[in-house]
DNA sequence: CACATTAGTGAACAGCTGTACACAAGCGTG
DNA sequence: CACGCTTGTGTACAGCTGTTCACTAATGTG
């Protein structure tokens, strides 16, 4: 990655001190603390020194771009917010007819959490967090994700004999189940693909579960 | 029993510098990791020497008992399995009719939440730890409690049309509902009645949609 | 061009960290 | 009693920690 300025004026670089493209270091701070992360680490055992030590930073870097760890924890879990935006958005441009859905969704899903381990990590990570704030922020990240679900589904109408209240219940339990199910992804190897799909067919039976649940939902209620 | 000279001897205890219950220390410092993470430290954060401030005993007593951080935390998962016996036995004694089966399990699971907030909060942290056999074990006792969940439902014979699959599918869900609850519960604050019956209300809702569910499984699956 | 602002650097400090070592007190067993 | 074992103690050390400070180079604005 970020080769494109490496041809034209290095020539003048003796110092070389800090001509960088403007908030690169932010940047480089922010993915380091997702590369340990992605090592394993727990995001609160992490420290600025080695943080900086990993991007390749003078410790007081750091500083010019955060006030202290929390305050970094809150802007990467405002970049997951991205993340998941651009989740939903292939979803549903990807869902074309109904009875495939939550296969198909289930697939974006799981190509996603790949494509962004560190992050998910992090995620899952801050959910039981020792910074409250990083810990709402994210909770508030999933009552979005289970609130967009909400507004689709009532869009495709598949869902009409249920209330609002209802409707949104059964979507924040499907969060929460895709959530947990995270987990157990992060917690296998990254390309054993037997355990990954043993998870994808046991979410999917979950999902099933649940809106079969939901389809006999009035019926059901004492 | 008691031989009869050793009633008369401890007027010699001037230094008392060592006389105390055997494990007692071991019993200190994992009570205090359980202490700092219920003061809302991550058990990944902690250290050593803070660990045994915490506890009153000096650094060095750490090692008689652990061989690190990871091993005080593995016999803490056994501690919380016993924790989560206790609370099926409970259950299992306190369940009368089955019309009540959900809301009165509920109940004995938030009040156990409650009793042992840093037990819980040490399982939510460890699910997405840092060490992999601590995220091995806490979900290892929770296969257990799914299992034995099943067992009990199918001695209900109140799902007697589930495949043995299904049945341990839907237990699996039942339970991952659950501690998903409980991350929420320990978000709030421990007097919050308000919150906490709200959660309650939520989780009571979640596990009779995923029983609606079951009860039409069969019928449901494509 | 002059200027204030921003983003980078290195040196320094006091305090904390994990761990090693040698020692002491009480215990059970012979 | 003497012995080894376990548990707890104090000292020590090298290394890492977060944070402050003063300095410098580049950038944007007028």
């Amino acid at each position: 990655m970020s080769s494109e300025f490496n041809s034209n004026r290095y020539e003048q670089s003796m110092a070389e001190k800090q001509r960088r493209k403007p908030g690169e270091t932010r940047e480089k701070l922010m993915g380091a603390a997702l590369t340990l992360v992605g090592k394993g680490r727990h995001f609160a055992s992490l420290g600025i020194r080695e943080l900086t030590r990993q991007a390749g930073v003078v410790p007081t870097s750091f500083y010019r771009h955060f006030r202290n760890m929390d305050d970094l924890g809150l802007q990467l879990v405002d970049e997951l917010g991205l993340v998941l935006r651009r989740m939903m958005r292939e979803a549903r441009g990807h869902v074309l007819q109904a009875d495939k859905l939550i296969e198909e969704s289930v697939d974006i899903f799981i190509s996603h959490a790949r494509a962004n381990r560190s992050f998910f990590l992090f995620m899952a990570q801050g959910l039981a967090g020792e910074s409250r704030a990083i810990q709402d922020g994210i909770r508030s990240e999933m009552r979005f994700f289970a609130s967009e679900l909400a507004n689709d589904l009532r869009r495709l109408r598949l869902v009409d004999h249920l209330s609002d209240g209802d409707l949104d219940m059964t979507c924040d339990l499907v969060v929460r189940s895709v959530a947990f199910s995270l987990t157990d992804l992060l917690g296998v190897a990254e390309d054993d693909d037997y355990q990954i799909d043993q998870i994808r067919k046991r979410t999917i039976r979950f999902l099933q579960l649940i809106f079969v649940g939901a389809a006999h939902w009035e019926s059901g209620k004492s």
